[in-house]
DNA sequence: TATTTTCTAGAACTTTATTCTAGAATGCAC
DNA sequence: GTGCATTCTAGAATAAAGTTCTAGAAAATA
């Protein structure tokens, strides 16, 4: 009841302190999830962590599982736009497939606690109630990866392959690399990190679909 | 009270009703999480499928997350051997990455509950008290996949890469298709079973790979 | 200022996991 | 077989976590 009161910010952007509360709650249910994992983000850890009380928890996320799922989504899309961006900036079929590979790399390097949220938190949202909006949106950037990819495949630049195979062949080296590297529990018998291999993840997969 | 006392089987093997209790609380685990995902493996809910009793299944596996985790191990454990022993059958290098290929993706197309398990279990036993377990069978198993290749890298068989790849660039791609063909909700919209793209995966793996 | 909506608080309640004590089944020595 | 130790099962009691609910404060709107 004290958090709000001081800043009152009359004139512009009116949501601005509402929409703090319930980043704070996001951000606290990472923190929780970093330490612990998934299974550790809970109401009271997430409530010592922010300062929020139970009912306004509830009132932005109906459940514990409702946080977890929205910031799954809020990670998820901005990794999305994240490795599109390279690949708009990229020309040419080579480029925009090493492009997908180190855009994505460079994200889960750069936020590598955000990455292994979205590893883990993955299985919790698709046994959730948005599994649908889960489905959707993984569907989603299949589509606009193989839509890119689909006129260089005609042009005859790219192999001949199943479509459906496109997504895994490309992606499938980084993300397993990427998942082994943050499962390590930052000791030392850990993984390089995967920029150490940047260039090879890139080359691999241009191999993967080129011609 | 009532399940056990009526077949008594004198001699023979001794404890084999007394495995029959555990693995039958493995497997309503296993339902249950089938079911709903690995979240949805309750006390009460394997209660209910087996019959068995509270104190039955703290004393055999100690708590919930014991339960997912020794059903985690077994399974893992029996991939693990199905994958060997494919690869031991093999001749040659490219056979042999190929087996490792094809011996995965069958392995999941025969056991897809179990698979799907894997996937989404993984997750929670990693955050768990049996983590180091699962980072050294995980090591373990990449070690012998690295073992198995090095020979043939050295022998110029295999392109130069850094050993830390070879587990990924081979056995990336299928692990993220059958990843996502597991995920779908074995509706219309689902991609077709890996099986339909059995022998491209198995020829991208070894381009992958090949000197 | 009145009033409607959004947001917060925290106690009450529900559900689920875990602990604990008692006792049955089993294996083993004698 | 009898006694004894170990393993296993049962289910009530307890603890912990998630959820609901009512009251009221803050913000937006008119």
């Amino acid at each position: 009841m004290a958090s709000r009161s001081s800043t009152k910010t009359t004139t512009v952007t009116p949501s601005a302190e509402t929409t703090d509360r319930r980043q704070e709650i996001l951000n606290a249910a990472l923190a929780c999830a970093a330490q612990a994992g998934v299974e550790a983000v809970s109401i009271d850890g997430v409530r010592a962590r922010c300062g929020a009380s139970v009912g306004s928890i509830y009132h932005h996320f109906g459940s514990r599982e409702g946080i977890v799922a929205a910031l799954f989504f809020d990670i998820f899309h901005t990794q999305s736009r994240s490795i599109q961006a390279q690949l708009d900036t990229s020309v040419g079929v080579e480029a925009g497939v090493k492009a997908l590979v180190t855009g994505y790399l460079d994200w889960v390097v750069a936020q590598p606690v955000h990455a292994r949220f979205l590893f883990q938190a993955r299985g919790s949202v698709a046994a959730g109630p948005r599994s649908t909006e889960l489905a959707e949106a993984a569907r989603g950037r299949n589509q606009a990866l193989v839509a890119w990819f689909e006129p260089h495949r005609q042009g005859g630049a790219l192999r001949d392959l199943p479509c459906e195979l496109m997504p895994s062949l490309v992606m499938g080296p980084v993300q397993s690399y990427c998942r082994a590297w943050l499962s390590e529990r930052a000791g030392q018998g850990g993984l390089p990190s995967p920029e150490v291999y940047r260039s090879e993840l890139a080359a691999a997969a241009w191999r993967a679909v080129r011609a």
